[in-house]
DNA sequence: TATGAATGAGTCTTCATTCAT
DNA sequence: AATGAATGAAGACTCATTCAT
């Protein structure tokens, strides 16, 4: 039973996972899992007891599964350049993506619950990002592709910028030339083009 | 008896402020604030219909009493780079202040009410903040204080960065060395210091 | 002052029927009277101190200026068939006008107040046209132009089928064929046509 | 455990059948059917969305049971004249039952919800009974018990009549010798008493 | 007379959560 | 494990009515 009682879970991580998309965080109900599950009030508490737990368990859910973007790339012999701009273009999809993305319910999430709990997963994820592009941009250094700047810096700097631009996309909008603009000002700090 | 009315209009305006401040937007009721204001329900619906247009006033009325950060400073003849320190300066206070700060209510505002909105009025303040800053990078550039980059890009670039460090700033927190960090990397690129 | 009071009276009652013909009785409220009169509240209150006191005038209004259909009418030399018939169209227009009427909201007044207070005035309208029609019909059995009904049970049964007709057309709707039919076989029991 | 709430939804519709008796419809709050019921506010909202849904229900659940007064009637070698007597002293009780009566709720309910609406059973309903009216009125004649009139017409001014006595009983009031006098009228029109 | 701001009671509706089965 | 009926608290909103000016 403990299988069927796995699968049952992930079936309503799924859901939930694609509820809070749609919805956002704050506005999500249990109802609102309950009937996109097609499951009991009462069976959805046996697993989660409410919605923070849910995003929680969603969020966890990715992380697990979470592949770190340059770990492949950067081992084989392709370019740094290449590799960052592969980057690049998979964030501006993710920032241009209307729907079909958690991170306004996670922006949600995180203002709800504070920035300062220990489980915050944000700073890590963040940190092993900045981590990961300062040794492609370290790489590319190396290899003569990049000009020689701060390493830590600029890959800092380019992150802060992706989330700027995914929080204006969010709130005010930005258009596709705003994003292509950015990505180019970013590149530009590399790498003559 | 108007004027009366335009007080109490006030009143409950700086009241609402506080309280977005506290609490963020979506969690703000209207019982929130007509125990705030010592007012009776009936009395706040006289002057709002609800917590949206009492948002929408209070961030209307912020606007009203916006102040440019440049105008003064740029026609006097400070270094550009000292007016540009000074702005960043602001900046991180602001990102670091925790509370007494609409940011994290504007971004739960802007999220549930749509960037599509007309009087979506985010937009317009960046675009005149990049707008700014792009002129001041210019006066510093013809003044030989700033590199000779792409006065528009940078001032672009400058803004998604805070924009990014405020949003991190409101989720997974970020020290005051963090932000000490970008603000010199985004300096860095204008001036060798 | 007391003609001037006469005039703001007479216009807030003007301006109450128009809008009981349009909602009804039960959904009116102060403030829909208020807002159409362009008054103050409180000012609408030393007239009337509420929708039924209110309702009450526009009804006792009409009572005053009621004309009777018949008193000029018979007294000539018209024919009683002709009287009797521009009678039934006058009722064929009001039955089948949707709105520009009282009588829905005359209904709901009635059955919210009771047809058993003293000052229901609808029983003594009734009565009178019963009285009126009954008189008519005499004339023309005089003349030869009806059958040798009782005029009484006559009038009497004209005026409730009216009634039915008139509330059947408020509830379930009435097409026109429905309204003539009736009509014609209302003439046919007192005359050959 | 459907067949539990079946029997509560019954229960529900019972007391709420009464309190529209007592109450009429547009006065009716769902309040009142919760105070009445012992049943917490948001059980009765897992049954009905609103007093409406409610009333509607009510008037179904009527329909379903509803009784075709001359089916059984007629078919037997019973006269035409008695049938008919009998149902006109149905609705006479009908008519003169002051409580305990669904006809002022429903009169509300349709000069609020539309004489338009597809599902204005109202019309069919009237003209079921015209139809069977008519039918027995034909049998009448054919027995030689009643004159040879027009059997739709006069089935029709019947039920025009009574519905003209009803609402006149709940608005204006009738007395029992108003309606005995009008029933005796209607019967004169077939048959010579 | 006249104003209109203010009150507070009342209704609607939804939600998280529990619990008997 | 699972169900879904039931609860009650909470928030939105409206209205009749009053009252200081």
């Amino acid at each position: 039973m403990g299988e069927k009682s796995e699968q049952k879970k992930q079936l309503i991580l799924e859901t939930a996972r694609r509820i809070f998309m749609e919805k956002g965080y704050k506005d999500v109900t249990m109802k609102d899992i309950v009937d996109a599950c097609q499951i009991s009030r009462g069976g959805l508490y046996l697993y989660f007891s409410g919605t923070q737990e849910l995003f929680r368990a969603v969020l966890d859910a990715d992380e697990a599964e979470a592949d770190d973007v340059f770990s492949g790339a950067v081992s084989e012999d392709a370019m740094a350049a290449d590799v960052l701009l592969l980057f690049l273009k998979e964030q501006k999809k993710e920032i241009l993506r209307r729907k079909d993305d958690l991170s306004l319910a996670t922006y949600e999430y995180y203002f709800a619950h504070g920035a300062s709990q220990e489980e915050n997963s944000l700073r890590g994820k963040f940190e092993d990002a900045v981590g990961a592009l300062s040794q492609l941009i370290e790489i590319g250094i190396q290899n003569g592709e990049f000009y020689e700047v701060d390493a830590q810096a600029a890959a800092s700097n380019i992150m802060f910028a992706l989330e700027g631009l995914r929080i204006c996309a969010r709130t005010m909008g930005v258009t596709e030339k705003m994003v292509d603009d950015e990505l180019y000002t970013l590149m530009s700090g590399l790498v003559a083009d």
